[in-house]
DNA sequence: CAACATAAATTACTTTTAGTAAGTACATGC
DNA sequence: GCATGTACTTACTAAAAGTAATTTATGTTG
């Protein structure tokens, strides 16, 4: 933390302090340092967005996931699977037989979620010709000003 | 692209190719080398996401977005502005003046884009109460059963 | 008239994260 | 006694993100 040099930022510091805990109490996105940034990570990350899909609404086994998910190592699946554990998304449970048998599965705040990156999802898939228009027309109109720069 | 050996092979993967292009016109998520992957990986980026939220509905300066979006440096700013403008998301206008004068603002792609990750956003600093506590309960949990580890 | 400020980048460099491949444990079938 | 299946973990490498300084062109300040 930064050192006060002045009574008047002593006391500007000690008004952020007092509404900080009020102020990351409910999330606020654009703050830098708040919490929810960290659950914003987690839940759209590359895997995250996937595995909460997968599990809406069933059950599934590590090695499931892993055949569902298409291109998903071992290694982020489990450590993604355990970045939503721990925020409360993605319940796990371990029987213990050999070999190893884990279910996972999404806690009702998981569902929850998994209803939001599911309208992302759905909408990117249902509007996946659109965009590569739009990509291509993009890529086209950059084309033109790159000639047009050229001829300078 | 693999070399195939047998007959059959090659006919299941003559299958395949000409699936392709019609699997992957309507994007399918769960298919590792889809393109809609790209554009999940721009929309639900660490920036791209705040970006999105950000100009809903506004046009905004590089430097608003900048001092907006706490804590974004300047070349992610810039590198997700790009993402999302290739794919047609961001309308970017530039004024050729000194200082330059450059004005970021949604296209109507990208407006449906931002509307669905804004249900994200929204739902997160919502339930952030209930996420924290969340966390915490999960945090607790692991931390009984590593002391039931540790008698054994 | 030289120094400085300004907005929007870009570049070189460092640190963090993701991806790849191999290893671990243990019972069962061949 | 060696391969098989499941759910991981670990060591290593490649890619991405973060940090800080530099660029560009011009108008204002001293």
């Amino acid at each position: 933390m930064k050192k006060n040099i002045s009574t008047q930022t002593a006391v500007l510091d000690d008004q952020d302090a007092a509404s900080f805990t009020e102020r990351f109490r409910r999330g606020d996105l654009f703050s830098d340092q708040c919490p929810s940034r960290d659950v914003l990570k987690h839940i759209t990350s590359r895997w995250g967005v996937l595995i909460l899909v997968a599990l809406q609404g069933q059950t599934l086994r590590f090695s499931d996931l892993r055949r569902k998910i298409k291109g998903v190592s071992e290694k982020m699946l489990a450590q993604t699977l355990q970045a939503l554990e721990s925020d409360g998304f993605v319940k796990r449970i371990s029987y213990p037989v050999v070999p190893p048998h884990v279910d996972y599965s999404l806690s009702a705040l998981g569902e929850e979620a998994a209803q939001q990156v599911a309208g992302i999802a759905n909408w990117i898939e249902d509007k996946m010709p659109e965009i590569t228009q739009a990509r291509q027309a993009v890529a086209a109109e950059r084309e033109q000003e790159a000639a047009a720069r050229a001829e300078n």
